[in-house]
DNA sequence: CCCATTTATGCAATCGTTTGCAGAGGAGTG
DNA sequence: CACTCCTCTGCAAACGATTGCATAAATGGG
C-alpha cells in the first residue's frame, strides 16, 4: 500500500539573524560583511558570504520599506484595465518599472470618483513609491491627488490628466490633432461635420471639442450646435449619438469620434441603416486601438502613442522618486500624434 | 513684488507613537485602546480615540507585513497585458482584489520563460500574499513554480495551467469546446478542416488539438496532418500559417483557430487572397475578443470567459490565503464555454 | 489594618535590517 | 612598560505595531 505525506513543512526564507547566528556573531557584522564595509576583516566577509551564498539569502524588502517609509511599489490608477489604450499605457509603465526594479500595482476606478478616492488613500497608506493617474469621466473635484502630493507622493498624470493641478503630465496635443482630423475631413470636400464628444468635464474631451470649433471657425462652414454631441466614452455611446441624429433626422456627412469606440459604436449604427462609409458618411476615431484597422472600411484615426505614453510616464516618476521630488521640474510633455488614413474617409 | 515659497514640509502619517506622546503614555497602551481591549479604561480609549480620528490615524501595514511576513499584494504574472483576453482576466482579478482588500500586482513575462522566473522570485522575495498565473508560451519548465509552492505561497492558475503542476486551476474544457467548434463546421458541410495551432508545447493548444482530432476520428473525414499548423500565438501567426498553405496551394475549406488573433491573421490573408468567407473557407477563433464581432464577416468563435476566469481564480486564491493553503482543497474549475455562431461560417 | 484581588498601564521583545557608538584586543611608539 | 591608535566586532536604537508579562494603584474582604 502506498501512502502519501503531506508536506506541510515550508522552506523558510533565511535572514540575516539566521545567518548571525549560524556563525556566533553579531547580525550588524553580518550586515556589514555582506556590504563590504571596510571595517569587516576579510576572514569574516568570506565566511558570511559563502553562507548566504549557499543558503540563497537575499534581503527582506519589507524591512526597507519600514525604514525608510516607503515602498518599491508603483502604482497606477486608470479607469479600466480591459480598455485597449489603458492596457497598452500599463504594459508601457511595467516594462520601465521592471527594468528598473520597481513591481507595478494597478487599481481600476471604473470611471467612479468615488472609487479613485478610495484607491488613491489606499495607495497612501501603502506607501507606494509613486502614482501614475489617468482620471475617470466623473472625477470633477482632485482633493484627493493634492492630499497625495501633501503627503509628498510623486505623482504623474497621462492622457486623461487634472487641469487644474501643477503636476507632471504625459499627454498629446488633443486640440491640434482634432484640428487636423477636422481640416483633413474639410480637404476631402466633407461640410457636415458632426463630433461626439464625451463627457463635457473632461478635459481631454473639451480640448478636442477646441480643436474641432477652431477648424471649423477657420474655414466657412458655420457652426452647427445639434452637430456637436456628449456622452461617455464607449461604443454604446457612440451608437447613441448616431442614433439620435438618424431619429431627428439630420444626417451630418462626417464625424469625428473623441475615441475609436465611440467611433466604433457610431459605425455600427450607420451601417445598420445602410448609409456607406465613407461615401454617405465620413468618419475618424482617436487613438488607434487595434481594432481600428480590421473592420470593413477601416477606421481613419488619430494614433494615440499609449504605450511610449506609459513608458514616459513611468520614467517619469522613477526620476522623481530617485532625485526626490523637490529636485524635480515639473513639465508636461507631449507625444506626437498622427492621423491615420484609412478607409472610412473619402 | 510677490514671491513663490515652495513648501517642501510634507504632511507625515501619523503613529500609534505620536499619539502615545501626545497623550504621554505607552504606545502598547494606545495600541490596545484602539482595538478596544477590555484591559484599557473607557477613560483612556476615550483620549485616544479622539486624537486618532482627528489626526486621520490609519495603521501602517508595512509594519503589519514585517511582523506576519506576508503582505497583502495579490501578484499576478500573464504573458502580456495588453493583450484583450489577459487584460480581462486582469479586471476581474483586481475587481475582486479590490473587494476583499488586497492589492493587485501585475508582472508580464513577455512570453518568456527567463522573465518569468525572474517575477517568481521578486514575488517571493516580495512576500506576496499569493500569486495567480498564465504561463509563457514558452514555459516548458514549473521549477519556478514548485519553488513558489515550497516556500507556502498560495498559487492558482488560470487558461494557461502547467499540467505538471498540482495546483489549483481555472480553465475551459479545451478538448471539448475544440471537438464541438469542428463538429459544428462538418454540420455545415465544411469537409476539409486545418486547425491553426499554437506552439505545440502549451497544453491548451495540445487539448484543443486533441479536440480537433477526436472530432474528425468520430467522422468519415480523414486527418491530413498537412492541414494542422504549429506557430504562436499572435495574428502574424494564423496570417503565416495561413500563407504558406496558399503558396502550398493545399487550400482547406474552414479553419479552426487556437485564438482570435491567429484567426484575424489568418483572415487577413484570406481575404487578401480574394477568397470568400463563409463560402470558400469557413473560419472558426477561439476567446471572442471584442474584435471578433465587428470584422466583416464577423467572426464565429468559441466565447472564453476570461473575466470570470479571473474573478475565480482571484476568489480561489484570497480563500486560499484566508484558510491558510493547508486547509484548502486543490482543485480544477471548468467554467463554461459557448459556440458563438456568425457569418464567419455557413 | 493587612492581605488578596482587580484594574489599568508600562516594559520589553518581536519582525529584519541598518548604523552610530562603545569597547575589546592587538600593534606600535616613546 | 605605559600609553595611544587602529582594527574589528557587538550593542542598542530605530522603523510601527503587537503582545506576554510585570507592576503600580486601587478596591474589597476579613
Amino acid at each position: 500500500m502506498q501512502t502519501f505525506v503531506v508536506n506541510i513543512l515550508y522552506v523558510r526564507q533565511i535572514t540575516i539573524t539566521d545567518i548571525a547566528k549560524k556563525l556566533g556573531i553579531a547580525a550588524s557584522t553580518v550586515s556589514r560583511a555582506l556590504k563590504d564595509h571596510p571595517d569587516i576583516s576579510e576572514e569574516t566577509k568570506k565566511r558570511v558570504k559563502k553562507i548566504a551564498k549557499d543558503s540563497r539569502y537575499t534581503p527582506n524588502p519589507i524591512s526597507y520599506s519600514l525604514r525608510n517609509n516607503r515602498t518599491t511599489n508603483i502604482a497606477v490608477i486608470i479607469p479600466e484595465i480591459a480598455h485597449d489604450s489603458f492596457a497598452k499605457a500599463m504594459s508601457g509603465i511595467e516594462e520601465i518599472a521592471y527594468q528598473a526594479g520597481y513591481t507595478t500595482l494597478v487599481c481600476q476606478s471604473n470611471e467612479n470618483y468615488e472609487r479613485e478616492v478610495v484607491n488613491s488613500n489606499m495607495l497612501l497608506k501603502q506607501r507606494v513609491a509613486g502614482i501614475i493617474v489617468s482620471i475617470s469621466q466623473n472625477t470633477k473635484n482632485s482633493g484627493h491627488f493634492r492630499n497625495l502630493m501633501d503627503y509628498g507622493i510623486p505623482l504623474v498624470f497621462f492622457d486623461r490628466v487634472c487641469d487644474d493641478i501643477y503636476a507632471n503630465k504625459v499627454v498629446i496635443d488633443d486640440e491640434n490633432s482634432a484640428f487636423n482630423a477636422v481640416n483633413y475631413l474639410m480637404s476631402r470636400g466633407y461640410k457636415n461635420i458632426a463630433y461626439f464628444g464625451g463627457p463635457e468635464q473632461l478635459g481631454i474631451c473639451r480640448r478636442r471639442l477646441n480643436g474641432y470649433i477652431a477648424a471649423l471657425k477657420k474655414s466657412v462652414i458655420p457652426i452647427n450646435d445639434e452637430l456637436i454631441r456628449f456622452g461617455g466614452m464607449c461604443e454604446e455611446d457612440g451608437y447613441n449619438s448616431m442614433d439620435s441624429l438618424i431619429k431627428e433626422n439630420n444626417i451630418p456627412d462626417a464625424i469625428l469620434a473623441v475615441n475609436d469606440p465611440v467611433a466604433i459604436g457610431a459605425f455600427q449604427r450607420i451601417k445598420e441603416q445602410g448609409l456607406n462609409i465613407p461615401n454617405d458618411i465620413g468618419l475618424i476615431g482617436f487613438s488607434n486601438n487595434r481594432i481600428t484597422s480590421l473592420v470593413d472600411p477601416p477606421l481613419t484615426t488619430v494614433n494615440q502613442p499609449f504605450y511610449n505614453m506609459g513608458k514616459k510616464a513611468a520614467e517619469i516618476l522613477i526620476a522623481m522618486i530617485g532625485k526626490g521630488i523637490e529636485n524635480c521640474d515639473i513639465a508636461t510633455v507631449t507625444l506626437e500624434t498622427e492621423l491615420i488614413i484609412r478607409g472610412s474617409t473619402k
